[in-house]
DNA sequence: CCATGTGAACAAATTCACAGCA
DNA sequence: TGCTGTGAATTTGTTCACATGG
């Protein structure tokens, strides 16, 4: 979230920010920035405030961004071909390097810069690309089946995107996303006034 | 998190839960699930464990979930496109009335079971199906504009799918969903071990 | 006897108040 | 003087221990 922040502030050509300026954007204490902030190291500038740059270039490191991860996506529906050219996941960071399916409607076919790729690959591409995150956008009738091919390959992360409950392996970090959770959140904050 | 979870054990048949079992199922500790369940009101039979059915009852009018939500979603790209069609969003509590886009080559055609409209339409079909919540799945260059126009149209809250910053304004809630993030959060625990 | 519900004890996080440096 | 950094006070949240009821 800090980073995020710090990359927009790069943009806008700004090179310091002090923790009250921070505070305004997060709707947070200034105190909290700064205990937040002093976890990281000290990088903060006293009558000044925080040099964005290095600050920015710590939180890249800490979250592994200096490492380039490769995904693959399991499932080109409609969620997994918007994943795959999504911005955010292809950048200095983070790149998809294939897209797979069971249908052979879809295999073979262009979505974006990718060719789909039947699902029977995935061993072979997941070793000669080195790919380490594994995007789970299948439909809930085989998420699961899906999960277990991904964990075969020995991917080191999943993210599933699929509404649907997976069993917890020591051999992967699981990460799930719920995009209905927001909807929920909206409609309490709707009920909320 | 809870709801979803009753949900799914009400799919499977059974009509109580112990605060032990859920406190598996979510690694917490079984008093913290009975702290939080208590909040809602006491639904607990002594010896047994919690009526699956009332507290789900209860939850789901908690998020206001009893009422129909009627969504607009403005950005028919491949995520607009996706999340128009996704399951969480069209069920009992959920509905993807519209898609808007200024593109003429998408305008007038069908993705799913809807017809992509222009964005000028927006105002009217608003006021039409009474929406009450809007998905911005415009590309960043075009976000803050369509968040103005969404605002415009007394929508009661959005929820913006695009990674560009936007302000705050009263008379609607803003929901930022950051799909990145999930990504971040990988490529940490991968560092991390 | 089993599992909930809750005051009391404990731990964690936030805020306060101020020392310290550009 | 302005803003960071941090111990101390305060608030919030979690865990413990046990009374209560089916």
């Amino acid at each position: 979230m800090y980073l995020r922040c710090l990359r927009e502030l790069q943009k806008e050509g700004r090179e310091t920010i002090s923790s009250r300026d921070l505070a305004n954007r997060f709707h947070l204490s200034s105190v909290q920035i700064r205990k937040d902030l002093a976890q990281f190291g000290e990088f903060g500038i006293r009558g000044v405030g925080y040099a964005i740059a290095p600050l920015a270039q710590r939180l890249h490191e800490l979250l592994g961004l200096n490492h380039k991860h490769r995904l693959v996506v399991v499932g080109m529906g409609n969620l997994g071909c918007a994943l795959a050219a999504y911005a955010g996941f292809n950048d200095d960071s983070f790149e998809v390097v294939a897209g797979f399916d069971v249908d052979p409607r879809k295999v073979g076919s262009r979505r974006g810069n990718l060719v789909v790729r039947h699902i029977e690959e995935i061993d072979r591409v997941v070793r000669e690309t080195s790919a380490d995150i594994g995007v789970l956008a299948a439909p809930a009738s085989s998420a699961l089946a899906c999960y277990e091919v991904l964990i075969a390959t020995g991917i080191s992360a999943i993210l599933n995107f699929a509404p649907v409950p997976l069993p917890d392996r020591p051999e992967v970090r699981l990460k799930n996303v719920d995009l209905r959770v927001h909807l929920e959140e909206a409609s309490f904050l709707i009920r909320a006034g």
